[in-house]
DNA sequence: AGATGTTTTGTTATATTATAACGTTTTGCT
DNA sequence: AGCAAAACGTTATAATATAACAAAACATCT
């Protein structure tokens, strides 16, 4: 958590309450969330915050790598390895629902060279394979 | 556009109007579509489809090959391969839009691999990589 | 401390994407 | 013709996401 102020600080913006929480919220659950999953949670103290609360908050941890966003299920997780400047891959466990991120650099390194042969110029990639994790295979 | 059909008698299904439609949509495009441009473009002959109709085309042609859905841009597009049973990767232009399906066999092994050792059982896998395509780069 | 510009919030409204549910029609088959 | 499965039409609504603008909080400089 310290981590993040200083990422904060780096992109010149601020690691406001609203913003530690919503992603002391991620870090909390086991699974991905949804925009409005978040939001429930958010209002369990009190307060009744708009979904701009939410998806604001979600911009800012994104764009800090504080966070990652999960396209193919519209929902958000904490990033586990918010140390690293990293693309970040995720194995999706269609049982459990799990989102387990992993440091692919086989993938990493065939997505670049895939690119590569191709005149292609990466700015982002998002891979996300879905599935059985080991703890559901049993 | 024969293939279609016989993709869809072996799913036991049938490639009707409103399906081969929406396929023809889709490859005119030189770009991916949302659901409610395809909404649109199906509307342009005189009748007044719900986008029921068209999501439930889609579903059809996802499920028999004929199509993707680009899951980082809620869009649809073309399968430019359906002869082979792949699993598809993309190159999106974030420049001029377009989307280019590659055979990435690099990617797929090493996604395959990946997930192998980590235990993990694979269902599908969703690859987008989005940058600069080689005609923008100019 | 006061002035200033930037960042962040609060709030209302609305846009966009996607599905549920149900009755009817068409189709393929015997 | 009779039947079951597949597809359609339609209405309504759910779920996800953004626009726009005024007010507040904060950082920095003097």
């Amino acid at each position: 958590m310290q981590g993040a102020e200083e990422k904060s600080r780096v992109l010149g913006l601020r690691f406001t309450k609203t913003r530690r929480r919503v992603l002391e919220i991620l870090w909390h659950s086991h699974s991905p969330l949804g925009a409005y999953e978040i939001l429930e949670r958010l209002q369990e103290d009190g307060s009744h915050p708009a979904p701009m609360v939410v998806y604001r908050a979600l911009d800012f941890l994104i764009e800090a790598g504080l966070a990652h966003r999960l396209s193919s299920r519209n929902a958000f997780i904490g990033c586990s390895l918010p140390e690293d400047d990293h693309e970040a891959q995720f194995l999706i466990c269609d049982n459990c629902g799990s989102a387990a991120e992993i440091e692919g650099k086989p993938i990493a390194k065939a997505v670049k060279e895939t690119a590569a042969s191709a005149g292609f110029q990466v700015h982002q990639h998002v891979v996300e394979i879905s599935g059985v994790c080991p703890n559901c295979q049993s």
